[in-house]
DNA sequence: ATAACCCCCGTACCATGGTACAGTTGCAAT
DNA sequence: ATTGCAACTGTACCATGGTACGGGGGTTAT
C-alpha cells in the first residue's frame, strides 16, 4: 500500500521528540496500551523490523501529555482513548466534569498555599535577628 | 478538628488523627526524620515503652501537610524544618520564592487545562450523533 | 564493508509517598 | 489472670510514572 504524502512516516525517535518525551516513555505508553504499536514490516524487502509512525501517533502523544497536565492518570487516559474509539460521550463527559471539579479544588488549594508561601517569603525577608517562623508560616 | 487541652500525653493514634493521617504515615515521617521520635520511658514504673506526643508534634505534622499542599517534597520539607531549627532565613526564603514561582506556573497550567476540559465537557454534552472529539479536546 | 547510530525486546531498576504485614510488648479492664 | 486493643520494631510490598541496561538487528554514510 502506497502511503499518502501527509502521512509522516517517522521513526520512534522523531515521534518522541515531536511529543516532547523520551523514546523510553513512548515505549512505556505502548506497553500500557496508550499508543498503538504499528506492525513492523517484517520480511518486506524494503524495510525490515523498524516501525513507522504517522501524524495520528503524534496527535495521540500530545493528547496524552495534555490530559496528564489536566490531572488524568495514565489509566484514565487509556479509558478516554477507549471511549473516543467507542464514541461514548456520556462517560467521557462524566470523566471531564469529575476532573473539572477536582481541578477547581486543586487550583483553590494551590492558591491558598501560594498565599502562605508568600507570607513565608516575606516574613523571612530580613536577614538578621528575630524569629523567622518557617514552621508557623502555614498556620491559620 | 481535634482539641488539644494542655501540652501532653497524646499517643501516636491520636496524633495521627489530629494531623489527618494514618499511624503508618506518622511512622514513615519519623523514619524520614520529619518528625522527632520521642524517647520512650523505658523501665520507668509509670509507663514503659509507649511514646507520648505533645502539641509541638501536632503542629509539626500539620506543617508537613501544609507544606506538601504547597508542593514541597518530603525531602524539601525536611530541609525547611532543619532551617527553622537553624533559624536560617536566607535559604528558607529562597526555597519559598522558588516554590512560589513553580506554583504560579502550575496554577497557570491547571487553568489552561481547566479551559480545555470544560470544552471537552461541553462539546460532549449532546447525547446523540456527531463526533465527540475527545482526542481533539486539548488541541490548540 | 565497516563504523556509527538508530531501533527491537525484555527485564530491572528508580523515586516518591505511602501501606501492610508479622511478631512482640504494654497496659487497662473484666 | 486472661482477654483484647493499642503501640512497638522491622521488613516487605504497593501504585505511579517513568529510566536504564543488555544483547541483539537494521540502515546509512564513508
Amino acid at each position: 500500500m502506497v502511503q499518502l504524502q501527509y502521512d509522516l512516516q517517522i521513526l520512534i525517535g522523531k515521534l518522541a521528540e515531536a511529543g516532547g518525551v523520551g523514546v523510553e516513555t513512548v515505549r512505556y505508553y505502548q506497553r500500557l496500551g496508550l499508543m498503538p504499536l504499528p506492525e513492523r514490516p517484517q520480511g518486506s524487502g524494503v524495510s525490515g523490523g523498524i516501525r513507522r509512525y504517522g501524524r495520528a501517533d503524534v496527535e495521540r502523544l500530545r493528547f496524552i501529555r495534555s490530559a496528564q497536565a489536566a490531572g488524568f492518570t495514565l489509566k484514565q487516559i487509556a479509558r478516554l482513548i477507549e471511549l473516543d474509539a467507542m464514541t461514548d460521550r456520556t462517560e467521557a463527559r462524566q470523566m471531564a466534569t469529575d476532573r473539572l471539579k477536582a481541578l477547581d479544588a486543586q487550583i483553590n488549594e494551590l492558591q491558598q498555599a501560594r498565599a502562605s508561601l508568600k507570607r513565608l517569603a516575606e516574613e523571612c525577608a530580613y536577614e538578621d535577628g528575630g524569629p523567622c517562623p518557617i514552621l508557623k508560616a502555614f498556620e491559620p
